[in-house]
DNA sequence: ATGAAAGCGCTAACAG
DNA sequence: CTGTTAGCGCTTTCAT
């Protein structure tokens, strides 16, 4: 490793001098020509800075951390995380990624990350809904992606459920369903909720009547399948929007036990979570696919913002399927989401 | 953060007492109740060691890079990563993880964590292959996991390809089936060779003939089902061992076109290398999982005892399913793989 | 416009 | 047994 002295000492001049020229911060300060001399013998010398040094002295790694829960159990973590990696990258800054299922461990793992001085760090919780922040992270800079802050302290990312749940009806009611049911979880999360919300709310805007034995929120477990076939035997729905592709199963294995097709007999949209069913069935299901890489890339770009390095630059975003909310680092952001079509809706396209 | 120098000063001792007693390197050098004294405060005040200054001094980060490609297109990735992670916090060690699928990027990040001075590398491909390691690795400790390098320079920690054939081979013939095929992937993989010898292997131990019109070896596309098909009309096996599980879908598939169900009218056994028709199909499938947590975990303390800070504890891997390989820093590892019972293997256990 | 010098927090050789 | 000293590679005043 070649180091600032070794150049120095070639190009006959002061480390200063060099350190000055490599981080650019000549403008007037050194000669031109020198300046160049020194570029030069970097160059040739295949200089790399040594990044602990430099950290050692300015207090700033360019390191951030990553804490993911439930990586184990979802494949779309490693699209956050590689959105997250790309943005960072660009950015100059690295990502150390810690598995946060295991609460014990993981406070070693944060204690650790502090250690080595990360700058900050990314929560996510690949479902979004509110989480408890651990203590330890509260004083760093700290960004949540697909996850929002119990006591609302923390900038985060997320998909904006609420349109989720309105493009998905609106989408039923555009091929022509009429009663259109909705197949939600149980649990009280935020997906939850901003989903039933914007599918009540697409509903009124088409003049049609929210009918509460249309809604059936279940958990993913054995009794969600006889509480959907329950539902389409009693209400006879011709079109469902469905929490996500666990709960989209279940509306496809009532049709076939029926004898019925999805994408003939009644449509689908379903939100991707789990990809299992999504990707296997994908010919007959509408999709909506959660923007995993945009949020940890959109995410890891406030983080840095918040570090105070850099600004986020819109223009350098050419995945974001819908405007950059605004460029404001403490107010949460939330990420449009994109409709994917297939075959399985009645009169599609 | 409280430093060396805080604790000293509030004791009333040097720096080098300090880092003596907090690197637990007293041995009779320092008085016992001076050393206490030393340990109370710094536990008092929260000292938590700067790994930067300590990396900048000692050369040595306890960081390794893991280089994984095909990140993205495969949900394991996360378990090799997961294992790795595991070992390597057990170790006092931090991952930092890269994505390698674009050869142009990764070289970029492979020379920042040079400069962040990484102390060496785990490389992955996912599948086990023959692999071209980047020339800017060779100088580092290295590590393959799911991978051999090219020109065997390298220690890998692979699946026992070959058993893996032989272990599905023999699970059917134990199931009564005496028509066994093998669909298999046409690409020249390592996993590909050792399976298909495997499989022959296990046919020749138990008297049965090698028959190439039984072996199918296609690629993950259209032309697939076909050959699958025209196999099954022309041969009637009753026993599919399949490479992974995308070939496996062509048995099924095949299956269900004809009336005849998997596990009833045929065997099969699978390799579970994407997941989705693994999940989706379960119980009608018997698998085998790769131990990909496993060759992680493995991989990392290979890394480690290359790096040369500690050994390898066998009794620390509880996870092992078979005895470990000899400790020998150098020498390539096969990790064994458990076949996972399911209903799909006629008159199965 | 350039260099000398101090210091980030820690380790390690060497005195005493 | 303990302290002094030097230095890892870099940034940053402060003189010159």
């Amino acid at each position: 490793m070649t180091t600032m002295k070794q150049i120095a000492q070639r190009v006959g001049v002061s480390v200063s001098t060099v350190s000055l020229v490599l981080n650019d911060r000549d403008g007037g300060r050194v000669k031109p020509h020198i300046a160049q001399r020194v570029r030069d013998a970097a160059e040739e010398m295949g200089y790399q800075p040594n990044a602990l040094a430099r950290s050692l002295r300015t207090n700033r790694t360019h390191i951030v951390g990553f804490i993911s829960v439930e990586v184990a159990t979802t494949p779309y973590a490693g699209r956050i995380i590689q959105g997250a990696q790309d943005a960072l990258s660009e950015l100059g800054y690295l990502l150390i990624t810690v598995n946060g299922d295991d609460d014990k461990a993981v406070e070693g793992e944060i204690r650790a990350l502090k250690r080595y001085g990360v700058d900050g760090f990314l929560y996510s919780a690949m479902s979004n809904r509110v989480v408890d922040v651990p203590e330890s992270l509260c004083s760093f800079p700290l960004v949540l992606v697909d996850a929002t802050d119990a006591e609302n302290r923390f900038p985060s990312v997320e998909p904006d459920e609420f349109r989720i749940g309105y493009d998905a009806t609106t989408r039923l009611i555009e091929a022509g369903c009429g009663h259109i049911a909705y197949i939600g979880c149980l649990q009280p999360m935020i997906a939850q909720t901003g989903r039933a919300e914007g599918y009540r709310q697409a509903l009124a805007d088409h003049g049609m009547r929210f009918d509460e034995r249309l809604q059936c929120d279940v958990l993913n477990n054995g009794t969600a399948l006889r509480a959907v076939e329950e539902l389409y035997d009693a209400q006879r729905p011709d079109g469902f929007f469905c929490f996500n592709d666990a709960r989209a199963w279940y509306v496809y294995e009532t049709a076939a036990r029926r004898g019925l097709t999805v994408g003939r007999d009644m449509s689908v949209v379903g939100v991707d979570n789990h990809r299992v069913f999504a990707e296997t069935f994908s010919p007959q299901l509408t999709t909506i696919e959660l923007p995993h890489y945009e949020m940890g890339y959109w995410a890891a770009n406030r983080l840095v913002a918040a570090i105070g390095d850099r600004g986020v630059d819109e223009a350098q975003w050419p995945r974001m399927t819908a405007p950059l909310p605004p460029l404001d680092a403490t107010s949460p952001a939330k990420v449009h989401c994109t409709l994917i079509e297939k075959e399985s809706v009645r009169g599609g396209r």
